[in-house]
DNA sequence: TATAAGTATACTAAATAGGTATAGAATATG
DNA sequence: CATATTCTATACCTATTTAGTATACTTATA
């Protein structure tokens, strides 16, 4: 019940690319320095945000990575669902076949369980990374 | 981001012997057999559930298990803490180490994180057993 | 047209999940 | 008190997933 490691690397990726001047485009071997992320492993996760229409992705000389949304419109399930695909907290409310229907037993369970897994994704909903950052800008003058 | 194999168990068992009269002693194989649930995957279950004190266990002769608290007491977070350990959703909410202090650009989103956790929790927290069991037989009478 | 970027696919190694086996300890019953 | 029965402890095995790497390819700029 935790997020992988490329998910949280996706954090970072959107986190760092939001810092950046809008339509500012960012080549991968920065961000992997600036953010102590394997290259390849960013290339690989990187191409799921772009996939998903989080980040666009321009090739050749010059080429790189910048967002593909305003930063208040990413939202930390955004994130998640691009890199690991929808969350589903168990097999059951994954597909019909893995939730025995004779057994009626255990059922009211899984009702319970999908009711935790609306309540988990409108929580991550609820951080942008406009407020994100604003956060930390709000932080750093602080101290 | 998904329970394992061995608590979707653990909230069979629990329901399983939750519908059983107080005090009731149920061996493995039962629950096994009635659940679907791999004998020996099973004892090695209800163990984790035993050492964290919602099931009692009983050996010898007449042995086997039953609940060590009342049904309205026992709820899904219990199993699940006591299946997997404390939910914590990602590395740095485990350990300090993990979490690059240097790095003050990526922590907000850890503690957006933290809070995500917190009301995963408690609404992990609002299920209990009894209220679970009675949903089940409103929803057998309808039917 | 050379070069510097990302893309696609496939591969490998380590960790975790899921399940099994074996030996041991407790207890009701004859 | 012997024995069958039930749980306990530990260790093991296999499959899947995660994390990361390698290779060949495509695109675009200078």
């Amino acid at each position: 019940m935790k997020f992988t490691q490329a998910t949280d690397y996706a954090f970072r990726i959107i986190f760092y690319l939001s810092q950046q001047k809008p339509g500012e485009i960012v080549e991968a071997r920065q961000i992997s320095e600036r953010e102590s992320i394997p290259i390849r492993f960013l290339l690989k996760t990187i191409r799921s945000l772009s996939q998903a229409g989080i980040v666009k992705s321009y090739r050749g000389l010059k080429g790189g990575y910048s967002l593909a949304q305003d930063p208040k419109e990413i939202t930390l399930k955004d994130i998640v669902e691009a890199v690991e695909g929808p969350v589903r907290i168990n097999k059951c409310l994954l597909n019909d076949k893995d939730c025995n229907k004779d057994a009626t037993s255990w059922c009211p369970i899984h009702k319970a369980l999908r009711n935790v897994q609306k309540v988990t994704n409108s929580e991550l909903e609820k951080y942008n990374f406009c407020d994100l950052i604003n956060i930390n800008q709000h932080r750093d003058k602080e101290e």
